[in-house]
DNA sequence: CTGAATTATCGGATATGGCACATATAAGGT
DNA sequence: ACCTTATATGTGCCATATCCGATAATTCAG
């Protein structure tokens, strides 16, 4: 009934949400940076949607959060069109 | 009962999936950047599992094939560990 | 086996990541 | 207001992505 699972299409929503989750977490970018062996500059970047971070780091970094990725087919009914509303 | 979701851990689970996916379009890799607006040569270093590519180039490139990623929390039951078996 | 297609690799050019270090804003608490 | 923390921005440096063009090396059909 509600999205279990985090749609991530572009840098931004993959930003969003490690931002959103580290906030949980209660961790600073710099705590943050350190778990997942990267500056607080590095992690400002990714969160800001920075679209050009190496998959590498965003692995890391989500790892550190204890988050994955999934790859699933594009859902045709999940807002085929995202606008990044932030 | 079966994996509807395909885990996504390390650049290498990535390109694999990426090329089962591609062959089972059947397409080239030159077709597929071509698609997803990069070379053939860059499809390649994905595929194996180039752990630096850019975010943005697999995102198009999932885009390309009708993929998306989602971000969930890490499965635990999930093998923990993961080899890449290839 | 042979030729065509596919995939992998090499060199040079340009762009950018992430590092280190410094600093500038922005937020938050008292 | 003040001070501390948190986040964003800047420079120089080295490594590497991706581009382009060319070419090995591999796979596949006949």
């Amino acid at each position: 009934m509600d999205t279990m699972t985090d749609l991530a299409r572009t840098p931004k929503h993959i930003g969003n949400l490690i931002r959103r989750t580290r906030r949980k977490l209660g961790l600073s970018q710099a705590e943050l940076g350190n778990k997942a062996g990267f500056r607080q500059e590095t992690i400002s970047l990714i969160e800001t949607g920075n679209p050009a971070t190496k998959l590498e780091t965003i692995l890391a970094v989500l790892a550190a959060l204890d988050l994955e990725f999934h790859i699933v087919p594009r859902s045709k009914g999940d807002s085929g069109m995202i606008e990044d509303i932030f």
